[in-house]
DNA sequence: GTCTATAACGAGATAGAC
DNA sequence: GTCTATCTCGTTATAGAC
């Protein structure tokens, strides 16, 4: 149990300050446990940072499975990938991968290879979901889909890196729209609405 | 002389490790003098990275603005835009002040201010670029000239975020050619194509 | 599994000679 | 302007008791 929260407060840590920004006096203090045990459930920076990594990836890996699986239209599906990271970024966060990725030189071995997979993973499961849609005439791009996958990963870490100084939501919103529509030609605001509608109904308004 | 040296250093030491990540001993090395001669020039590390800010911005402007003075075709503008950031890139460094909005929440409320000015002043020039552009029939998109900056910037600062991990320029190029033609359906190719053939042409061939 | 205590090192920063 | 020497603090990490 204290693994695990130990990573939920290092992870937040880690998206806020970067890696090199973040200690493990910041984690003891806010568990309230001391530094020392925190060592006994992760050895090393080096190896809270993978653990940290990996969680994050089966993580996500299982959030995007849901949304492939729930067999909506593409723009739907894409509505929802872009609400995992614009969720991360209303927490005042960066995308843990995208910080690791700013870090990238300052990071050991074992992280790199891992953020790495991370981006490789997405990436494919991104193209997967670009391909079916453009079979089925619902998404348009030219060239290779995962040109396109990345140009959407990387428009999206770019949106949550440029956005978070400002505090301003709609900065990324606006952003992720104009980049979804202008990759493959897929409108999101529709889902973004049909979600304020559904909160505002079954709100206490 | 050697506050300019210190900056030259200083800056690509942030650029690849990040606010956090670099040294005054890093650079004391590299340059081959004390740490207490950086003191005399810089007191403190916050101030030496604002110094960093500042100069990156000037630079930065002073390179704009000559894009925009040359009057060249809205297309050739955004590819020159693009080149800036590409030639960053390929010196395995991130943009300084993306480097920075990473590290927004570590830093110095002084250097907060400084990278959202600088890149509040990028936009603006961007989005007159973009303005002029559509006005000329050279460019088109909907809404206002500065969200579609936000966008490109955005872009722009993900694609040199998410390709220095992988060190392979050409996945910048791509992001890039597909983010410029998404966001204003212009095509950069053309002058890349250009820049290449004036190389060859000059080259030793 | 958690603690206190401490080691070992590197960080930013200062004093004062030259 | 630059140096050596030093200070103080924070960092990662370990030892060993409980």
């Amino acid at each position: 149990m204290t693994s695990a929260r130990t990573l939920d407060v290092a992870e937040r840590l880690v998206q806020v300050r970067g890696f090199a920004g973040f200690t493990y006096a910041q984690i003891a203090d806010e568990m309230g446990i001391s530094k020392a045990s925190l060592h006994y459930h992760f050895a090393g920076k080096a190896d809270l940072g993978l653990a940290l990594i990996n969680r994050y990836r089966t993580r996500f890996r299982s959030t995007v499975e849901q949304i492939s699986a729930a067999g909506a239209p593409a723009a739907e599906s894409l509505a929802e990938f872009v609400l995992i990271h614009e969720s991360v970024l209303r927490d005042g966060r960066m995308c843990l991968c995208g910080m690791l990725a700013a870090d990238y030189d300052v990071l050991p071995e074992p992280m790199r290879v891992a953020v790495v997979d991370f981006f490789d993973e997405n990436e494919r499961w991104l193209a997967g979901v670009l391909e079916s849609g453009r079979d089925r005439g619902e998404l348009a791009f030219s060239g290779s889909a995962q040109e396109a996958a990345q140009t959407i990963i990387g428009g999206l870490e770019g949106a949550m890196l440029t956005t978070r100084p400002y505090g301003e939501i709609h900065r990324f919103e606006v952003m992720a729209s104009r980049l979804i529509r202008g990759t493959v030609g897929a409108d999101i605001d529709g889902t973004r609405a049909a979600r304020a509608g559904a909160r505002s109904e079954s709100g206490p308004g």
